[in-house]
DNA sequence: CGCCCTATTGAATATAATCAACCGCCGTGG
DNA sequence: CCACGGCGGTTGATTATATTCAATAGGGCG
């Protein structure tokens, strides 16, 4: 009944999902029913790029319709670090409107499909679909925003919170996508996670076996399952002072 | 000749940024003559809010004209902390865009004025003005990408090398709006700078005393002299291996 | 001139990083 | 089918870094 067990990507369910009648962002990939804005289909292989850092842009962004992604940013010194994962039903390369060059490197995770949807077509629909527009302001101020977010936490929190952060808004994500809340697959090694919450790879390690240990949490491999929702996000939640 | 001398705000210099034939942002306020997009003029005095997180959406983003703001967000605990300051040429607000209720608080820093900007006229401006709706998205991503990269670097940096980046970043954007790069003042205090980078203030505080010992900087109160450019940058760029 | 708020300094503690070794899963090939 | 090898992940011990709590100093504003 369930088609949300946490098996390897079924090509049943891609084709499912990669329906555009079924997307959730039609109307903005259709401004106008004769003229389509979605360019094609591209599909990507586990641990292939869709792009990387300093090539020339595609001048595009993409709908992730199958499969997720890491985004890799590069800091001055040159070390590079995950600044986000992409799972489906959302944007890519947000962060790369109106540049010349691809400022980030985004690798798909798993088999992964996407669409492609140049920023012409959003920026200058020509016709009078307004809402399509004042849209994609809103989409990319909400990318602000969720980028401020992870920013206040990495600021005020400490590692064993943002783990709980980092697992529950992957659980709301596959939730509001139609999935179990509570029980799901990460996608990224350990590495990535640790580079995202920036901490070591180490210590979030065994801040896993912890929230195993309290019983929040049940890991196997790169399976979890959330045992104790309110308690996970009173940790997330919960400042350095407990008072 | 040079009128960039770090002095405190000039009201004649209020009056000269004022005019708006002298904005960066003309274009984008007025994509056709004879419609201005520009709301009216607001003047905030200091430690003011401009808008408040929870109140009613104004629907507008804001065109900094002089003095400078920072940005608060509560996180899902309630603890506020600074997500972001705001001089003179920059936009405020853009993380608003399509809600209903306003998501941060913004405060002035100083005495300071802005100009209203509605949401509106910068989604569907009804003409040709192709250029500042593509504008407007790259103005979008771009802030996207600054926050990436903030997010990064509190990811991937010690405190020390956190409160470099920060002073690079302040002479830079003074530098940008013509005003000498190595001398400037910090509007806010020291524990809304702490809040932004991440770290108590008791840490900045014995930071800006290492760097002092090191010859990078000179403080007085909030006036700001920094005497090795690239030895800040080495400081702010070199990661955590030095190797 | 004095008060109050901001900032600084000090000592003890907590937190996570680092370095190094080990485990175990998985794919490969015999 | 089982042995091997490699990589991702875990565990342990030590060290570095920044926090916390507490007390003090400085400066702006009344």
């Amino acid at each position: 009944m369930n088609p949300h067990s946490a098996t390897t990507t079924a090509s049943a369910d891609i084709a499912h999902q990669t329906s555009c009648e079924r997307c959730r962002h039609h109307d903005l990939c259709r401004p106008t029913p004769e003229k389509p804005v979605v360019g094609r289909r591209i599909r990507v292989a586990r641990n292939t790029p869709l792009y990387q850092a300093g090539e020339l842009a595609s001048n595009s962004i993409y709908a992730v319709r199958s499969g997720s992604f890491k985004t890799l940013r590069a800091g001055p010194d040159g070390e590079t670090g995950v600044v986000g994962f992409t799972m489906n039903t959302e944007f890519l390369a947000l962060n790369e409107i109106g540049q010349k060059q691809q400022t980030c490197t985004v690798v798909a995770l798993e088999d992964s499909e996407v669409c492609k949807i140049a920023w012409k077509r959003l920026a200058c629909g020509g016709h009078g679909e307004s809402l399509s527009r004042a849209g994609m302001n809103a989409l990319l101020s909400g990318e602000i925003r969720r980028e401020q977010a992870v920013a206040l936490m990495l600021r005020n929190t400490h590692a064993d919170q943002r783990l709980a952060s980092f697992l529950l808004s992957l659980s709301q994500r596959h939730h509001a996508n139609g999935y179990s809340a509570s029980q799901f697959r990460l996608q990224m090694p350990r590495g990535d996670i640790a580079s995202f919450l920036g901490i070591s790879a180490e210590c979030l390690s065994r801040l896993i076996v912890q929230l195993t240990r309290q019983a929040l949490i049940e890991v196997r491999q790169r399976d979890v399952t959330l045992l104790n929702l309110p308690a996970l996000q009173q940790l997330a939640g919960g400042p350095s002072t407990p008072g």
